[in-house]
DNA sequence: TCTCTAAGTTAACTAATTATTAAATAATTA
DNA sequence: TAATTATTTAATAATTAGTTAACTTAGAGA
């Protein structure tokens, strides 16, 4: 997927801004919606579906939370990426904004390098398509990514790195088998070379603190989580 | 409400920008009022209680950031538009302005028609009542963004700066995960390049401070603060 | 059933990350 | 300017995570 196939709807009432942001943005080839207020940018998301809206939270008349809120109760738009836009000692603004759904919090001043680099990862979610929410649930487990917890019925389960990441990784799809090969590449990295035991040993860890049956051995494959 | 029921004070040493700026709010049929230093801008804004204030930053015996504060500390005065005059936008004066309250940073070479906007933008706020927030609660802790104190209990605590701000960070999304990385962006912002034990003091302070069992570590990960 | 190979199990080992100090800078205030 | 307070760094301790190695077990196919 090329940049400018992603639509970007920049909000804020300030013209310069506005024009500091799309021309960066340009420069990358995003395709690059614009608004000035939160009406305008409610007409333009409903219109235009963008995959990512930038809002300032300082705007007059309706604020970016408000707008934020607004658009996240139109329908088919619960799941647009949303980042905001503030300056740094505004800082009250993060609560009601992770409130209302931000997906991100640009502090100004903006650099243009930091900026693109931002609005990158922001987009690489929707590809790696990441679901939206944080949690997942199977049964009686859930994994809360965003609190990086693992609730069996009522237990708490603290993971560390590794073997949150594998098991975030098996649960990404239930019945599927990955194989040893894309376990190291997903968990560990192309760069980090470790023995074939070191995959087993983190099975372990995870069969003895989630449950033994979760975790099925193909052999000569990988494993599958299953529940 | 029109334009000339609008007070706004503008405060520089230099008389061709006073001149400047006050024609081209005049123009706008703005009410207009002019001090030259600090001391008599305190004095004007006690008696006539603008709506605005335009402070320059670089000014002789007490530049603006100290004027703004004096200001913010008069009887009434607490919640007046400030908006910062200064030359460069990078200037580290931001930082120190936006901490006095700044509502806004205009920075010079000021063009008529943006400087224009940028003050019906601040004044604009002013009828759509923004309250600006606030407190949070979690147990027997509250944050008072305003007066940034925190309660413990009865328990007055005196944050400094940034472990006031990184401890806003952490709790505006209670059992979140907090990378390092977001925190430093979030709290330092991205000019400002600290090691990573900086962080790990500061979280010490706070444990110190708040106690100890708020602040969580996900090693590998960040911070998190639970309650 | 035997054999061969992949996977499981441990505990020791190593590496990585964070905690804790105290001391050095920097910033603020008096 | 001195004094105070805040922030950062640097050194080192402590802790936790991750890896390996040696060995055991299990299972598919001859």
């Amino acid at each position: 997927m090329s940049n400018s196939e992603f639509k970007i709807l920049l909000v804020d009432d300030e013209d310069d801004i506005l024009e500091f942001l799309s021309y960066n943005l340009r420069k990358e080839e995003f395709t690059v919606l614009i608004a000035q207020n939160g009406k305008q940018a409610i007409e333009v998301a409903k219109r235009e579906q963008p995959h990512l809206i930038v809002l300032d939270v300082m705007m007059p008349d309706m604020d970016g939370i408000e707008t934020c809120r607004e658009i996240r109760a139109l329908s088919g738009m619960k799941d647009v990426l949303i980042a905001f836009l503030s300056a740094r000692s505004e800082d009250y603004t993060q609560i009601a904004g992770f409130e209302v759904g931000a997906d991100d919090y640009i502090t100004k001043p903006i650099k243009p390098r930091v900026f693109i680099s931002r609005i990158k990862a922001l987009l690489r979610r929707l590809q790696s398509n990441t679901p939206k929410s944080e949690t997942l649930e199977f049964g009686n487990i859930r994994i809360d990514k965003e609190k990086h917890i693992v609730y069996k019925g009522q237990d708490e389960i603290n993971l560390p790195k590794k073997e949150f990441r594998l098991f975030v990784l098996l649960s990404s799809k239930p019945g599927k088998v990955f194989t040893r090969e894309y376990i190291l590449e997903q968990v560990w990295g192309d760069e980090v070379i470790v023995g074939d035991r070191t995959i087993d040993v983190h099975i372990r860890k995870l069969r003895e603190k989630i449950g033994d049956d979760y975790f099925k051995t193909i052999k000569g494959v990988g494993y599958k989580f299953e529940f």
